[in-house]
DNA sequence: TCGGGTTAGTTGCCTGCGCAACTAAGTGGT
DNA sequence: ACCACTTAGTTGCGCAGGCAACTAACCCGA
């Protein structure tokens, strides 16, 4: 229990402190920068706007809204697929790739001053496992709970 | 960096559902359990809104609305400090409680199904331990934030 | 004792986001 | 070939909550 709302808190903290120095340095809510870095990391830096869904923890309209502004900023733009003319491509500009660079510091040295610094090389470990199993038990019961409902 | 990944999906999936059962069940967002719950930890019930805020990691402004919604409820009720005409007393009505208690259950086997049974014993005393220092941690160089800014 | 600074709480305004309903597009059975 | 069912994405709506500005009360030095 006492675990539970260490994580609530640190989470908390970590989270807010990560957010209000990407928008105040850079303009960039950290659900945009996931979405940017998850964009970077394909090689044609582009995503299905579901599998931004997943990759930004947002539900799907929360992802339609935030590509909507990212594109307004150019940082991002729609693409659609020929194949299926219900999915879309989000694809990252070169505009958002340079904003995405110039952010990447910015969390980088955040993460480490918040997060990674205040642990030892243990403890990292230790938690790094630990919330891998919550994410991946947790994706499992989804799915069960998906199975179960059709 | 892994960690810092695996921990926002761990919170996110968790504390959705945590809040969905709490919400579905009693009718209580998460923020609204944690403040009954800090209230019912105090011999007189109460607690001031600032106490308030940093126990629901709330800002002072969302204190007030959730306190006003409460208290619509009927679930806690305000109460002027003699000493000093500024603070407020926020009180725990035999209502709240009653609530609270009802909900204690769900909010306990849920905090267990999603978190606790998915980890062995060492790994929740290594993410209470690390959460422990990342949560003090911040709590210091906010403090010291604070410092410098005066 | 009174005027500037601080602190507790509230309010206006705005943003982010989830849910439910909807449209458009693909799929599969008959 | 058609119609029911599913899936991808978007929209209407509503709520939660942060920030900045405000009020009221306290505190303290001259």
């Amino acid at each position: 229990m006492s675990a539970w709302h260490s994580m609530l808190r640190a989470h908390a903290s970590v989270v807010r402190r990560l957010e209000s120095e990407l928008t105040t340095e850079h303009g960039l809510s950290l659900p945009a920068y996931e979405v940017l870095a998850h964009l970077s990391a394909r090689p044609d830096r582009s995503l299905r706007m579901t599998e931004l869904s997943e990759a930004a923890l947002l539900s799907p309209s929360g992802v339609t809204r935030l590509v909507d502004k990212l594109q307004r900023e150019g940082l991002v733009c729609r693409r659609r697929c020929a194949a299926d003319a219900r999915v879309i491509y989000c694809e990252l500009t070169d505009t958002g790739l340079a904003r995405l660079v110039a952010a990447y510091p910015t969390h980088l040295r955040g993460v480490r001053q918040h997060m990674v610094d205040k642990l030892d090389r243990d403890d990292l470990a230790g938690v790094a496992a630990s919330m891998g199993k919550l994410a991946e038990a947790t994706a499992c019961t989804d799915a069960e709970v998906a199975a179960e409902a059709s």
